[in-house]
DNA sequence: AATTATTATTTAACATGTTAAATAATTTAC
DNA sequence: GTAAATTATTTAACATGTTAAATAATAATT
């Protein structure tokens, strides 16, 4: 009974049939189309859903914006150091409270949009014309979901 | 037209609308159930997909492993230093091929698997319950699809 | 058989994830 | 109005993600 491969009579689902599995790698699937793209013009993921929050939501302060780009503080304070050292957004402290800073966007961080953005577009389209449109869209409804199922749980345990 | 906010005619899908931030949200929305256990039993979610990996599908060379956990390898690298350090893995030289590493779990990462995979079982049959066993398989395949869909697409080009 | 190309893994360097603790401003309670 | 609790952000420390380059062993060429 020394061989791990030996049956252990399925107490447990198998590993490779798991949800945060399936989640991990269509997640990576999906963003090996888009990074290409992105690190030729020198941004991260996180850099990158960053100034896109700010470009489509306008100014906003940090913890929204950590809320919004589904960052953690601690890495979203670096990365808001980093942009603004590139000039890429703007930060001012918000005068009707001091312990907040509100970043917006900048010239800069607008013109990489432009530049990036449509070229995500065209993948994200060769994506839907493979995988169909229809289910694509089932797929991100079912995702919006379970979303939303879990967070109202967590909700209802936190209260 | 200074306003981030102002319309820009939707050349660009909203970015809260996005599939990798779909199934990023969705990802953390479900790791948020299963990494308290996890933490509680001094285990990462990186160092519980190898053990398990190990547990269920035995012995592996470190590409393999690499591949089956969705992990970079470099950093398996340090991850598996860690392991062999805490006794949980062991690791020996392929002599058929002596540039590779070849991995098995020990009896105290079998231990841990025993004790923690539990626990997470039943965080995941709450989920199902929640969000309907139907509804879960029928996301999961989804994924699946989605996940192939890619892939093929990947092989046709590399080749 | 020696040279070259390929493959498996590691190292290095820097960005981000993660948790806990520190700071500093605001709010609540007293 | 001041001490204590709360909130927003940062710092610190360590694990992982990511890319490029280094190492070392094997396979392919000649």
């Amino acid at each position: 009974m020394t061989d791990p491969t030996s049956d252990n009579t399925r107490k447990m689902r198998d590993f490779s049939r798991s949800l945060p599995m399936a989640l991990l790698r269509a997640r990576e699937a999906v963003m090996e189309r888009f990074r290409p793209n992105l690190r030729a013009n020198d941004v991260t993921d996180q850099q990158w859903r960053v100034l896109r929050a700010l470009y489509d939501h306008g100014a906003m302060d940090l913890g929204d914006l950590a809320e919004i780009c589904c960052l953690l503080k601690p890495s979203l304070s670096r990365i808001i150091r980093d942009l603004e050292t590139r000039n890429l957004l703007l930060r001012k402290v918000d005068q009707k409270d001091q312990r907040r800073s509100v970043v917006s966007i900048k010239s800069g961080g607008r013109i990489l949009i432009e530049k990036v953005g449509p070229h995500s577009e065209k993948r994200y389209n060769e994506i839907a014309k493979q995988f169909g449109s229809q289910e694509l869209d089932d797929l991100y409804s079912k995702l919006e979901n379970l979303i939303e199922t879990l967070e109202r749980l967590d909700n209802e345990k936190g209260a």
